[in-house]
DNA sequence: TGTACATCAGTGAACGCGCGTTCACTGATGTAC
DNA sequence: TGTACATCAGTGAACGCGCGTTCACTGATGTAC
């Protein structure tokens, strides 16, 4: 009953997987604002109306497609953390690697990227279905610091008064198991990874850095630092 | 001649500048994709085409909005640096209150920043005009660092070998008499701290940051520390 | 100071475009008996 | 196995919208003599 699916299903889960396909080839070609259902309609030589039998409104496919683009995003980033604890890396490599795999990720989707890193889309407020899949990046790079807690332990400055009830409440609310200590750093340290990639994939980097692969490994090597991973 | 200007001068500066004023109301209330000519003339009671007397098109009026965040955000990070040096404050101070004045200024005007620092508009792209305005922030951090090198001096750590070409250059090219060590850091801390106010102005910190205040002075007195800032 | 002409701001109509969404419909697929 | 009905995918036309840009024009301001 599961397993084997009727015509009608089986069309139902394939044309959907076309829209979002084609939807994504033009968010990489024009970017999110110009993505129209009639241009994907068009494209898909279906007729702009029959689009609604499968999303009921242009802000439901945007949706859709904001969900897997953390999701593929969040999966590279857990990817490339498996691959190098089976490699028998340290977190700092682990956390390098992961910096490394978001970045080569936005580079190759900058479009997917600025959807869900750039400006809001205007008048698109996101859904709840989003926050799931939009915190697997940050639970990966949760993930390294707690293995390292509990192995060598964190290297981190002492927090300061004013930030310790809000560093206890995030230890409660999303990090579990890690000193108040690490959690104010671990969570600027993922907006500050964000602005370094955003201003790769934005062009800010244009004439003032040449380098940027190098660049970014040495970035990304602070940022582990800073949140107290030990350098070996 | 040039001091007392005729009756056709003076209204095309003030029509001009009532134009980008009604333009950035309308940034502010929608974002700049809906930004369009013909809402703004209806808005100041004209016919759209008489807006081509003063912008030759659309994107003319975006750049000149660009240009003008830019010098708002410039202005703002340079006035914050001014004050706390005529405040006998020290460089590592002075470098906090830049950061602050710059988030000040993106929360007060999202949408502008936006526009400089979120994901490009799609079909436009900046022109020259603006990178001159786009360096002030940039210009005022690498000030400090430039004061501080030459007071008390820098603690860096020792930059990797495959950075050292890069380093040396962006010395040359945008931070004479700074030391190598130094530019590379400041360069990433820059885009750090973009991606800090980003998270912030976006809505990235939504149930993962309450006392954003608080949270932002640390991290940004954290940068200070990291482009070798001396802690006093 | 006065006149003739040039410059320029602003008008109003029009062009051509693409968009999201609704609606009544046709015809194929699925289901109950 | 066959028939009657229900479900659903896709069609095609239409609604109403706003956009950027062009163009010939009117009338006010500026300039040269």
């Amino acid at each position: 009953m599961s397993t084997v699916r009727g015509a009608r299903e089986r069309a139902r889960i394939e044309v959907t997987a076309a829209i979002k396909d084609e939807a994504r080839r033009m968010l990489a070609a024009e970017g999110a604002a110009k993505l129209s259902l009639r241009a994907v309609a068009r494209e898909l030589g279906m007729v702009s109306s029959a689009l609604y039998r499968y999303f009921p409104s242009r802000d439901e496919l945007l949706t859709a497609l904001i969900v897997d683009a953390y999701d593929s995003v969040g999966a590279a980033a857990e990817e490339a953390d498996t691959r190098t604890v089976a490699a028998g890396e340290q977190p700092r490599a682990r956390w390098v690697a992961v910096c490394e795999a978001v970045r080569t990720w936005a580079l190759a989707h900058p479009h997917e990227y600025s959807l869900i890193y750039g400006s809001p889309v205007p008048g698109y407020s996101a859904p709840m279905d989003t926050v799931g899949p939009a915190a697997r990046v940050g639970n990966t790079l949760i993930g390294i610091a707690r293995a390292a807690h509990q192995g060598r332990g964190l290297a981190l400055p002492p927090l300061p008064a004013a930030l310790r009830p809000e560093a206890e409440r995030m230890v409660a609310d999303f990090a579990e198991g890690l000193p108040p200590e690490a959690t104010a750093a671990l969570v600027a340290a993922w907006a500050q990874l964000v602005g370094l990639i955003s201003f790769d994939v934005f062009g800010q980097f244009n004439r003032v850095v040449e380098d940027r692969d190098a660049f970014f490994t040495h970035a990304a090597g602070r940022l582990a630092h800073e949140v107290g991973l030990p350098s070996v």
